[in-house]
DNA sequence: CGAGATTACGAGTGATTGCTCGCATTCGTC
DNA sequence: GACGAATGCGAGCAATCACTCGTAATCTCG
């Protein structure tokens, strides 16, 4: 169930004219099914080399050539190399956003903090697995500008999470103490992905039990000293 | 007390001629002292420049303008870019060889695993703050081939010494468990140490115990689950 | 000092690569 | 079928960068 990647700009209704601007800015340039479809061959195949070689060490070329698709045509999608990062990262950032979601929403008199880790790491899990340039973007450092301004606001987005949730079990503790708990989380749960991506499938289960286990020590340890 | 970093391809003791062979490989070339220190000045301005750019971003002519060395001077004493960080890697592979080594030889009789892991982290913390580039090469992947082959078996001897750490203490766990128990505090650590890297000074002692209390969380519940 | 080795320089070279441009083809619409 | 717009192509341009080379300064040692 690999998610088909595509709606880039998100610029659909072209009927609805905005024409208050005279010659202004860049019209929303009408767009053929074709053109969708290239899109999102060009957007996976860049997933793919971006996942092989990381950002810097893949070519525009290596991209066109692994879409089947001529140079010329990846630059009629896209005006620059940053921008096909940023698209694929836009899609990620906004996948795990929706993934990291129930983090926020958490009833601690009816679930335990083992069923709302175990529930939530799982399809995280999966997804980082089915897109693997999400790490080569996203955690191996180094990315361009535009995929920087991305990552940062989900970062502090899902640390913000975290420590909403470990302040619905510990909030006896004090704010400071629980950002740094959240921080330290956050870089734990980051440095284990690269082994959930790169195990063999039948060892995910496993290994994802210990990275809850993984977290569920720490937060008994915060909350029991 | 930042090291000075040099001797970067031992060869000293030029005067015991090995003369077996006739021309046939490189000889060791002598070097004055000067050479040694343009070789330490280069290596701590590669380190620089790593640090803040990454690898693949970094210029060699970028290296040798920080070293306040003409390019031509660089590769005097490297043959390409790779050697450069091939020869930061090897300093940085050794030393931490040597701060990780007490993992190996604990008496768990005499020493709690808080105990163990309070005295090891601090100095590897503080060698990493003092070399920020060790983790731009080791950790945030894209290295160069050489640098990959120090990586590699570090990293592997690292996870044998954790996992010797993990057997003295819990024994009656299978091997099986011990090694991906080892392989996700591992993941864990490398994920943290870039927190650690850039905290603020006053705030390394604390993150700190924070991540020994995240690995012995781990342990304790590996031990009493 | 003088000979040879080492160090230093920095403009230049060759290869790589992000990106463009002119033109051919296909699509949507009448 | 016809017309404009969108799509597709790939050789080639310009800039970057790892690396070289001829030459000059500096060191070592007799």
């Amino acid at each position: 169930m690999r998610p088909t990647i595509g709606k880039v700009t998100a610029e659909t209704a072209p009927e609805t004219a905005p024409q208050s601007r005279p010659v202004d800015a860049e019209r929303p340039k009408r767009r053929q099914a074709r053109g969708e479809r290239r899109i999102a061959q060009l957007l996976t195949a860049a997933g793919q080399v971006f996942a092989e070689s990381g950002y810097a060490a893949t070519t525009t070329n290596a991209i066109a050539a692994r879409a089947g698709v001529s140079p010329g045509s990846l630059y009629q999608y896209f005006p620059n190399k940053d921008a096909i990062a940023a698209a694929l990262a836009e899609y990620y950032a906004d996948s795990l956003d929706v993934l990291l979601a129930p983090f926020a929403v958490v009833d601690p008199a009816a679930v335990t903090l083992e069923q709302a880790l175990g529930a939530s790491l799982g399809p995280i899990v999966e997804f980082h697995r089915e897109n693997p340039a999400c790490l080569a973007l996203f955690i191996g450092g180094n990315a361009p500008g535009h995929v920087m301004d991305l990552q940062a606001p989900l970062m502090a987005r899902t640390h913000q999470r975290i420590q909403a949730l470990l302040t619905l079990y510990a909030g006896n503790l004090p704010a400071e103490r629980l950002d740094l708990a959240a921080a330290v989380a956050l870089g734990a749960y980051k440095g284990v992905l690269p082994l959930l991506v790169e195990a063999p499938q039948e060892q995910v289960g496993a290994l994802t039990l210990e990275v809850r286990d993984l977290l569920l020590g720490y937060f008994d340890r915060l909350l029991a000293p």
